[in-house]
DNA sequence: CACACCGATATAGAAAATCTATATGGCAAA
DNA sequence: TTTGCCATATAGATTTTCTATATCGGTGTG
């Protein structure tokens, strides 16, 4: 079968704009290129196909009579391209499908995502809340941010925080846990899908880590964490989601300890794939944000010189 | 202005045979190129756009739902391009507009062209048979086959042949033209149209250049060829044109006395104009077969070791 | 379990295409 | 006659595209 392109896509593009707006100077403009280069394109085609498609008139230059009647074919051709590859990218552009546990998104994620907005007009977080991470290999789901030890399968991650965490509890309680010791003696809140470690906590303050604890039980991590602020016991959460309450005085740190696990944060992606710019957006602006966000919202607008924490991927 | 095509064309009509083909080998194949630039092509515009396209499956690629969703657009474009750019070229290919005088048609080129066809089925010769030359500077004319001294304003010329002439007349006259000096005793046909020269023609037969010659007129080349062919006198016509006829005995050369002219038949184009392809078919063709015509259609089929005469530009 | 095959990918370097910069030509207007 | 505009041609730099080749992952078969 005969090429049905004997001439380059380029030199037929660059044909198609100089015979359409009439000269060799706002078709550079519009192709981004010299005057030069436009009437090489034209040139070459002409020799390529054996023919002429242009008049060098003193005038300037005009289309041949030949040209001038697939002239409607070739400005429709290119216009369902551009038309086909601006749907394209902007339908892809538009949304960005992240898929969170329910503490990252209420406690952290939601107060926040406006700023990201406001620098991305036009790119829309869409969140996924769910217990369990999503199969991230889906086309309609971009990335996971999700709390973990990072080894899923399948999946590559990076570590954007909340290694750390510790007791907090409510102002309305403070007299009754002035001592690690005192937990044996106040509620403590358990948050059934927790993977905190009291253990490890309990060791580092020099508690037995068998102590213990009691208090009402929570299947869902929000309303642990509202039992939690209402003063109904002790919670152990991760520091960078209580940051904000803390910092509004709705939470306070009673033995101000904090332990750091081997689990975090995670913005968490498909192995293999590509990575859209979107994506690469949202990765940065959180390599940003995570850390600005330490001692909660309240500290969070006054001039911060602290350097960015080391981000892993 | 944003550019409407971030990424190449030719990797768009790549991306657009990719998915409409299902595989990278048969749209290779379309493209004509290797496996490897195929796949880089897509590679290259994903990371260009910042967007996967394709999912690599263990069955192979597949286009994602968004590209899916465009790709009858992007069918559609190419398709009109393509369409577009054959009509363009076919349109162009298929008619070769040639401006001719009268005796040029009727005496040589209406008898031969059929042999151009042959060579060039879907090339069909369209003739203008003229008196003076058209403007070759219009777009709807290829190029003229044309007498004169090739000093045409505006015109570039390559002589193809003519520049011999000499007498010619009936065998019915035979018995009364035995010598050149015959011509005062005997018709001498006078075509007003004709640009060959009497007076340099009897130098060369050795008698008095202002020999007065006498017969009928014609204001209309052909009409005065027919003259000659029907006895009613002698005609000065160039060998070229007079070679069919004396080659099936309708004419003879009775002094067998050729004279070498500084006219001839001349292939004329308009100056400055690119040669298109079937113009250059035109060109060749002629070069050959004017030769091969020398003597004549009868001879012309008999195989002919002489060398093709000199073809000058 | 090992091997062969298929389809796709990645890479280095060659080849081709495209571009810029510059000089030049032709024409019209001042 | 000079100047400005539009287009052209050319050399060489730059970018893009291609080929050749090695490799990978998955599947099917012996």
């Amino acid at each position: 079968m005969a090429n049905p392109f004997p001439i380059p896509l380029n030199a037929l593009r660059a044909i198609e704009i100089v015979a359409r707006r009439g000269a060799l100077a706002p078709a550079a403009e519009e192709l981004g290129v010299t005057i030069g280069a436009v009437s090489q394109h034209l040139r070459r085609a002409e020799d390529r196909l054996g023919m002429e498609l242009f008049a060098r008139t003193p005038q300037g230059i005009k289309p041949l009579p030949a040209l001038v009647q697939v002239l409607p074919q070739l400005t429709g051709g290119f216009t369902q391209l551009q038309d086909g590859l601006a749907s394209l990218t902007g339908a892809h552009e538009g949304v960005l499908n992240v898929t969170v546990g329910s503490v990252f998104a209420s406690r952290w994620l939601i107060w926040r995502v406006n700023k990201f907005s406001a620098l991305y007009p036009g790119l829309e977080v869409r969140l996924t809340v769910t217990g369990a991470m999503l199969d991230l290999s889906r086309p309609d789901i971009d990335c996971g941010v999700r709390y973990g030890d990072g080894t899923w399968p399948g999946v590559d991650v990076s570590l954007i925080g909340g290694q750390d965490y510790q007791p907090v509890c409510s102002p309305l309680i403070r007299d009754r846990v002035k001592s690690p010791a005192d937990l044996a003696h106040v509620p403590v809140i358990a948050d059934q899908t927790s993977m905190l470690d009291w253990p490890a906590w309990l060791t580092k303050a020099g508690l037995d880590p068998a102590l213990p604890l009691n208090g009402p039980v929570y299947s869902d991590a929000s309303l642990a964490f509202d039992a939690a602020i209402s003063g109904q016991g002790i919670l152990l959460a991760a520091d960078m989601m209580t940051a904000d309450a803390v910092s509004d005085g709705r939470l306070i740190r009673p033995f101000d300890l904090p332990v750091r696990g081997k689990r975090g944060y995670f913005l968490a992606t498909a192995k293999g794939r590509r990575e859209p710019k979107k994506l690469g957006f949202f990765r940065d602006w959180l390599a940003a944000e995570v850390p600005a966000s330490v001692l909660g919202y309240v500290h969070q607008n006054v001039p911060n010189t602290a350097t960015l924490a080391p981000f892993s991927k």
